[in-house]
DNA sequence: GTGAAAGCGCTAACAC
DNA sequence: GTGTTAGCGCTTTCAC
């Protein structure tokens, strides 16, 4: 490969010193046409680039966000992360993306590799970390957890979206569409208490009586807990299961129970992820706004560089329901 | 935050000059037990931590490898990413993601910031980058090209898979269930050409004719095409979409019609992805073989870093049929 | 406005 | 085995 050239090339070539090749370089506003044609003409001939890892030593800082995601299988994250880069794109900021497979250790390593390349924040998208480990790494350098409210430490702040109202959405919006006997599917982890809660507040509110039927974040899970409630006495007419993995699983089960949705049974779902959106599923489902939490998980970051001893701040983003084909009114 | 040790700190705390910690740090061989545990010691008491930026800089290398995706959503991708990271951890290599929207000018930006950042290699998974910025990109550092074959460069190696080979497994697999009456739903760009010739040759050599409808990757496409076959004056027994989510377009169009899948008709997708796999639809689908591919693109840059001069190699990996609940025999 | 000199935190080459 | 010295490519005082 070719000899990288360096700001001693270039200056020499406009020659002009180092520190206006740095200058020009960086847009700099007081020098002198002449030189700044010269020094870019001269960087341009030589394919100059400059060299980010000499400029982060000696500014010490990089420019750089440590995103801890663990799982990018999952698009719900991804999304998250097209918000956060939005928001660093706008700040001159670079993200390094990091995966930790939901392992704690493995997690704590990845930031460990975040804290040695001396990142300048520290994004976390629910993370199995320890609190512990999370404590240390917020001394640091400024961090924030995303997607669990659980999780505190000093100095760092928290990003979660309103899980509970979440919950509260599908049983406000079936109620409205004639539905009295509303089941719910629960999760296990990461948000599915606050929906099961939002949703059970919901149903007293409306002198209802909750059905749950215990699942999971998978397919599988959202299966079985359908045959359980399918399975009742009195099924329901209405099913909201804690993702749209789960309610994918839920419609297998009632469609193997020779039912339709939503003629039968109507079917909510969570995260309006890519699955609920797609014609032959087109699921009605509980909307986060993934790129805002993105945007406000960067910005909590860049906040606390300005004040890095304030005290931990919780954003709460409020969630949406997003009508589709798989609700209507009951037979 | 805490001010951050360096090994000068670290020195002076444990009575020895600043190379022996250096040299600690990394596991140096040659070191007497007591400096080892004086260095440790004090290294874990002032919670030192190497500054790997300053290592780069000095060593005139990042370890780390630019990865450019074009589509974070594409799960397809994401599983390439993960084959490359089993890869680059068990060679002390670090990864460097960035995103460019498939639009040209994006991802050149992309490729640029990596090279400042002074990156080890490139890995370009279907990039829409232009052919000169490519060369470009490989002139500085070792570069592979993931998923496309027409785009070549001096120096820079490619992974592809067969694409011709997988576009005839359906038709073999169809043609063993004992249809003869196989469409095709076409795609366009990355790969799709070479599916649908390898479709078309397959047809060929069991005597059977092509019957080619247009579509796209999207459901949307899948949608259209499968319509446009479904209304045909003899519709097909089968249809071999061009990917997985057109499949699943198709699937919906099928269903429309009043047909089951896979009584009526057989369904075969490509890509293998997250949907297929998921027992509602429980997709036939041809299968690229994606941690492997990730891990011969690491393969492939750290070769070239050993020989930089080498010509570029093409490595081709083998696709495969994965069956499940949408292909039967015929009515 | 421009240049010279110092130094960011680390490794490498060389003495001892 | 261990310490000393130089220097990676850049920005940042501080003179001029």
């Amino acid at each position: 490969m070719s000899e990288r050239p360096t700001i001693a090339t270039v200056a020499e070539r406009a020659g002009v010193s180092k520190s206006l090749v740095s200058l020009v370089m960086r847009g700099a506003p007081h020098v002198t046409d002449a030189r700044r044609r010269a020094v870019l003409d001269a960087a341009a001939e030589l394919g100059y680039r400059p060299n980010l890892v000499a400029r982060s030593l000696v500014e010490r800082r990089t420019r750089t966000l440590g995103v801890l995601v663990n799982d990018l299988h999952n698009s719900f994250y991804v999304e998250v992360i097209d918000g956060m880069q939005e928001a660093t794109r706008e700040l001159g900021l670079r993200t390094l993306l990091g995966t930790g497979r939901r392992d704690a250790d493995l997690e704590a390593e990845v930031v460990e590799s975040f804290l040695q390349q001396a990142v300048d924040g520290l994004v976390l998208l629910s993370p199995s970390l320890s609190q512990r480990a999370l404590a240390d790494a917020a001394r640091q350098v400024p961090a924030v957890v995303v997607g669990r409210d659980d999780l505190r430490a000093p100095r760092c702040d928290v990003v979660v979206n309103d899980d509970r109202a979440g919950g509260a959405l599908p049983v406000d919006h079936l109620v409205a569409l004639g539905h009295r006997w509303i089941a719910h599917i629960a999760g296990r982890g990461a948000g599915a208490p606050r929906r099961r809660q939002g949703y059970e507040k919901a149903m007293a509110r409306h002198g209802l009586e909750p059905i749950v039927a215990d699942g999971d974040f998978t397919d599988e899970g959202g299966y079985e807990g359908a045959r359980a409630l399918l399975g009742a006495a009195r099924p329901p007419s209405a099913i909201f299961a804690c993702n749209d993995l789960a309610a994918l699983g839920a419609l297998t089960a009632i469609e193997d129970a020779g039912l339709a949705v939503p003629e039968d049974i109507s079917l909510v779902g969570y995260d309006n992820s890519y699955f609920a959106r797609v014609r032959h599923i087109s699921l009605t489902s509980v909307d986060q706004p993934r790129t805002e939490i993105g945007r406000l998980a960067v910005g909590a970051v860049t906040a606390r560089r300005e004040r890095p001893d304030a005290p931990g701040r919780v954003r709460t983003v409020a969630p949406h329901l997003v009508e589709r084909g798989s609700t209507a009114p009951p037979r």
